[in-house]
DNA sequence: AGATATTTGTTCGTATGTATT
DNA sequence: TAATACATACGAACAAATATC
């Protein structure tokens, strides 16, 4: 029971956008009508429209014609509100290893016979840039073209929350690889972890339109993966190394 | 990038929280403290602290030793987030099944050498319970039976991630089912399906310490209950019952 | 391109509510 | 009970942004 005023209001308004009643386009009331239909001030209902702002429900535009208008929660949004769950929860790569494991395979399988030529060709085109500068050693900039590569398969479901669930998941994996690459411990370790040759392998099989294939390579793929992050933190541990979050008592 | 003030100061603070300066329990500088010491008005930085709190990451308090200290991100509060990513994308059950399919069994395997006595007790109570009231037909009260045992399973995964994410497909299970049960055409529908044998062989399997067998009988118990959820969905819009959401144009 | 009108964004001053001591 | 410290709320005003003419 949220005993503040404008909490009240955000939730009204917040289910009557769930409700449908205010569908993603509409066009709420200005401010000065607000607040005078609802007999509150100015202020009180600000604060309302910005929660639901923060939540990525409206967007306010100033001007003339401007106002607050219901907009659909964009991926990116939920995402970002998504990890402030996370980020206290200190997930281990094993953690998301579990989950990886288990949707990506999956993923494979699904886009298998959806993949069209031009996407298969931006995923070629990715997998070639993972190769040619791989001889850098690059580290966070080689993983995040490691991902691209996956978020790209991804975009191809046609399953929203799957697709949403595999791209917060990647991202979650950069940002503890992030993190990692700070620790004095890893700074100089050369990241060679090769996702490179499961890449080609995958291609392959979506050229094949070999569903299953294209689901055992990324079973195998993860695993390697797995195999090479657990390391990796291992060896950040062993060092001493600074953890992420250091907000645990003893 | 975010022209307003307010928002400025909110990603500051957020990502103050974020990198740990600021460890849950934390509290924050009063009101005018803080608006002094960032030359805003008080207003300003009202808003800010109104986003902050939208997103779970802080708590207000009134009186004294009150104002904002930081919080973990409840799961209740990552779930309704994640809700308002989900509602306008009009998932399929299909789409929902294809997650659970994969998780449920899953969790199935890990929690089995998990489960200690009580809690074991406890999910045959919630089995128990199902199976006494079944003859009433009480529809979506019998589904909610349902996912608590579920979700209880859910609590003894040492994931966090697994668990949340088992958690909000069956809170997005139970709203879809909620909302058909509104449809006029499905209002006299005898809501008979029954996961309670399923239950019933899932505890038996637990008490065996056969992971194995726990995670077959989940899938299956899975499969049985995608069909039945199908079933009813189609019978919705064979009707020609209005659907969830009307916000798709033509 | 520039002026203008409309609507949000920001600030001040002040008063009230609430929980701690 | 009363004093205190803080959030909550209201009203009026000015500044900034932006669509329209």
């Amino acid at each position: 029971m949220s005993r503040k005023r404008s909490d009240q209001i955000a939730e009204g308004l917040r289910q009557r956008i769930l409700s449908g009643e205010l569908p993603p386009g509409a066009r709420l009331e200005s401010e000065a009508a607000l607040s005078a239909r609802l007999a509150t001030s100015k202020w009180t209902l600000r604060e309302a429209l910005k929660s639901l702002e923060t939540q990525g429900l409206i967007r306010i535009r100033s001007g003339p014609g401007g106002g607050a208008s219901i907009t659909e929660v964009s991926a990116s949004t939920a995402n970002e509100l998504l990890w402030n769950f996370c980020f206290s929860r200190d997930l281990s790569v094993a953690d998301i290893y579990a989950l990886r494991k288990l949707l990506e395979p999956m993923l494979a399988r699904e886009v298998t016979p959806l993949l069209d030529a031009p996407t298969l060709a931006r995923l070629s085109a990715t997998a070639g840039r993972c190769c040619s500068q791989r001889q850098a050693g690059r580290g966070v900039a080689e993983r995040e073209d490691e991902l691209d590569f996956h978020n790209l398969l991804a975009a191809v479901s046609p399953n929203p929350l799957l697709r949403f669930l595999i791209e917060f998941l990647n991202g979650l994996l950069l940002k503890v690889v992030a993190a990692q690459h700070h620790d004095p411990a890893l700074a100089g370790v050369d990241i060679n972890y090769h996702g490179h040759d499961y890449h080609l392998e995958l291609i392959d099989a979506f050229h094949a339109r070999d569903a299953e294939r294209a689901e055992a390579v990324m079973y195998a793929h993860m695993q390697a993966a797995e195999r090479y992050m657990g390391e990796l933190t291992a060896l950040s541990q062993r060092a001493g190394g600074h953890q992420n979050e250091e907000t645990r008592d003893p």
